[in-house]
DNA sequence: ACATTAATTGTGT
DNA sequence: ACACAATTAATGT
């Protein structure tokens, strides 16, 4: 197992200076969790702000129903600035976030946020470009809620996931895939079948192959 | 190794 | 959407 020092040199050493990472490491706490364990739940008041170091998670947005919807991703090395923004103003989640391999995350206490903005030109730019990637990602969800149909939207969902697990294959049941893209089990089913008659995947239990990316 | 049960997936209405 | 059948994995004996 890696230090915490050495993760985080190992992720933040290119982009932060070399003094604001010492900052880090004194003022954040590093957090290990496994697989699709949920670090943050809609409701749950922000004190931090994570930064993900290995691993992946998802950001799932969630309505009055109790209906989940997949928005975007956050990989290594990357944040999630929104998270900060949408609770700066009323203290708690609007937002569920999900480990989707073993991660390792970094909590940074969000009364350092301001502080290093004003301090360090390599966080303001981190932060905003992070800003700017999560709202282009967030785009791109919409645009395929908005105009693709559920069988293209599905593709997109396993490719995505496929790139970012990097493997081709891709452990979910039919029914998690439908909680993420907020549909049905039975109609996730019916298409994914129609995918491998296409030869596009191939089925198992707990199991979908992609043919190619 | 076998039987039982639970979970997942397939399909017709 | 619902109901049920079929298949597969997990567990106990």
């Amino acid at each position: 197992m890696e230090t915490k020092e050495a993760l985080i040199q190992e992720s933040l050493g290119y982009i932060l200076e070399e003094s604001l990472i010492k900052e880090i490491i004194h003022s954040s706490q590093l957090k290990i969790y496994d697989v699709d364990h949920t670090i943050i739940q809609i409701g749950d008041e922000m004190r931090f702000m994570p930064i993900v170091l290995s691993g992946s998670i998802k950001v799932l947005r969630e309505n009055a129903a109790g209906d989940d919807l997949l928005l975007y991703y956050i990989e290594g090395g990357d944040t999630c600035a929104m998270t900060l923004q949408c609770c700066v103003k009323n203290a708690t989640s609007e937002i569920k976030a999900i480990t989707m391999e073993p991660s390792s995350l970094l909590m940074i206490p969000v009364e350092m946020m301001e502080t290093w903005m004003n301090k360090y030109a390599s966080w303001r730019t981190y932060i905003l470009q992070s800003y700017h990637m999560r709202l282009t990602e967030l785009m791109e969800t919409v645009d395929a809620i908005a105009f693709m149909k559920l069988d293209e939207r599905l593709l997109k969902y396993l490719t995505d996931q496929a790139k970012l697990l990097g493997s081709l294959e891709i452990h979910h049941t039919h029914q998690q895939i439908a909680e993420d893209l907020n549909s049905s089990r039975v109609v996730i089913s019916r298409l994914l079948k129609q995918m491998e008659i296409k030869g596009l995947i191939t089925l198992q239990r707990n199991k979908i192959v992609l043919s190619s990316i």
